[in-house]
RNA sequence: GACCCCAUCGUCUAGCCCGGUCAGGACGUCACCCUUUCAAGGUGAAAACACGGGUUCGAAUCCCGUUGGGGUCGCCA
């Protein structure tokens, strides 16, 4: 069989997090199996989609390297077709008419509650004559389903499920304004999609009941379900904007990659023993369903941030520069110079061991591009105590003396230096490090000095001995 | 409320199906080492089988219950 998966997302807002994984799995789960991985919008709620929503998840998907194998399906494309099963259903005399107005399904509703019963539709219409119907009402169209027996649902993640028809009334296949509901399409389009992994979060478990009932109602082979448990807030409560539920876009403009993004949501809820650190072909070779958990897992910051780190430091210089590049120029206020870029790439193995995501490498790397006098933090200001000034004084022109500038010969430089003035060498690259980042963590200082050049080391070294005189 | 699902360190999890190891790993935390700073790295520590009953020589593992958490109950998706 061929194993064709989809990613489904209604186009009401931002690709979140929770959808991102559920994209990943279906994504693995086809390359594993050698398949397709498909995408479809559901926009058939007109009213609630946009363009722009539309346009926010595919490029989320597309940063994720998630994008589908083949152009997306556009459910409201596809109306005529949705509505022909419903018509068919109902020559049948699987589905029928219902002309319950609003008002009376609220009033249904009410009275359930009100009476300790479970909120449904009674079937009042099922089995009336629709001569009968009241004048101005233009009818829903519902399923006829099962009241008696059980709907099994044969889930690759959470097991044999077993729901009482009882549990579910008849839904509706067709708003009386003739648009298809979420039900009929989903289950229409993911026949003729040819889907044969329904791969979602579970909060759609239930659904997968009902939607059993449609395809056997429409004579459809039933897909394979995998419903996926949810992912949660650091609290345990559902994820809020406040955790997480974020839109991708967010986590890229707080500096993470997005094979840090993967390999962290791949590992919430699936493991492969004691793997932590998984390549993408390691992922598509060991995913599997069968070991997907069925708790609902909590988003931990930290850890992505670990994983952030791990891909920062594994990731190549100019691959580095290129995502860094926007968050320096805006910390900066203006446009990164090629020459800049260049130099900031030969400095790159210094920064990136020491970033944890992307915007922390633009912001520790700033300094090297400031303008004279650099601008010295709290911590660096510390550092340039009078003591630490006269030492700076004394070692100045040791280094402008320096026969050749370069990171290995300065260090000799200035641990000759600290030799004879007896003192440690902190005493000494300390201050150093303050004048010339104006902060008190950098990458290793002498390679900081070669990176910026003898000119504007001493320049900076002034610039402070200019403070102290001054 | 009804129905469904879940339950191992603070977090993500391995182990559970096919009962028998000091219950393993990772993140985080703490200590030490390395070290020109910060990181990274190394070593070590604290840290869990929700509770109660069974079954069994023996239960994290099998069964039942309790508690706790989650999901679903729309002419939303």
């Amino acid at each position: 069989m061929t194993v064709v998966t989809r990613f489904a997302p209604s186009p009401t807002g931002f690709l979140h997090i929770g959808g991102a994984r559920t994209a990943l799995f279906n994504w693995l789960f086809a390359r594993h199996h050698g398949g397709r991985y498909l995408l479809r919008v559901e926009d058939t709620d007109r009213a609630r989609s946009t363009p722009e929503a539309v346009q926010a998840i595919l490029d989320g998907l597309d940063w994720l390297g998630l994008s589908g194998d083949e152009p997306p399906w556009f459910q409201h494309g596809r109306l005529d077709r949705h509505r022909e099963i419903a018509l068919r259903l109902l020559d049948q005399g699987r589905a029928y008419r219902c002309f319950a107005t609003p008002e009376d399904l609220t009033e249904m509703r009410e009275r359930a509650r009100a009476e300790g019963r479970a909120p449904r539709y009674d079937g009042r219409w099922r089995d009336r004559d629709p001569a009968e119907a009241p004048a101005g009402v233009s009818p829903a169209i519902r399923l006829r389903a099962p009241q008696e027996g059980q709907t099994v649902i044969d889930d690759l993640v959470q097991g044999q499920v077993t729901i009482d028809n009882a549990q579910l009334d008849d839904m509706v296949l067709l708003r009386a304004d003739g648009t298809p509901t979420y039900m009929l399409a989903v289950v229409v389009d993911d026949h003729d999609m040819g889907i044969s992994h329904v791969i979602r979060g579970d909060d759609h478990l239930t659904n997968a009941a009902r939607q059993t009932q449609l395809y056997l109602a429409c004579g459809f082979d039933l897909p394979a379900f995998a419903h996926i448990p949810l992912i949660h807030g650091p609290d345990g409560a559902k994820l809020s904007k406040r955790h997480g539920a974020l839109g991708v876009d967010a986590y890229r403009d707080m500096g993470y990659l997005p094979e840090a993004l993967r390999n962290y949501l791949l590992r919430l809820g699936w493991a492969h023993g004691d793997e932590e650190i998984i390549s993408t072909a390691q992922a598509i070779d060991w995913f599997g369903l069968d070991a997907v958990g069925r708790s609902p897992s909590r988003f931990d910051f930290a850890k992505l941030e670990n994983l952030n780190g791990h891909y920062i430091r594994t990731a190549g210089d100019a691959e580095l520069v290129a995502a860094a590049r926007p968050f320096l120029e805006k910390l900066l206020g203006r446009p990164l110079q090629d020459g800049e870029a260049a130099l900031w790439q030969r400095a790159m193995p210094g920064f990136k061991e020491r970033a944890k995501t992307v915007t922390a490498l633009a912001e520790a790397s700033a300094f090297l591009f400031r303008p004279r006098p650099i601008p010295v933090d709290a911590a660096g200001a510390k550092l340039l105590t009078p003591e630490a000034l006269e030492i700076l004084g004394r070692l100045r022109p040791v280094l402008a003396d320096a026969p050749e500038w370069q990171a290995a010969a300065l260090e000799d430089l200035a641990r000759r230096f600290a030799e004879a003035a007896s003192v440690k060498l902190g005493k000494v690259a300390q201050p150093l490090r303050a004048a010339v980042t104006g902060s008190n963590a950098s990458p290793p200082i002498f390679d900081v000095l070669a990176a910026l050049g003898a000119a504007e080391t001493l320049g900076r070294i002034d610039d402070r001995l200019a403070d102290r005189t001054a």
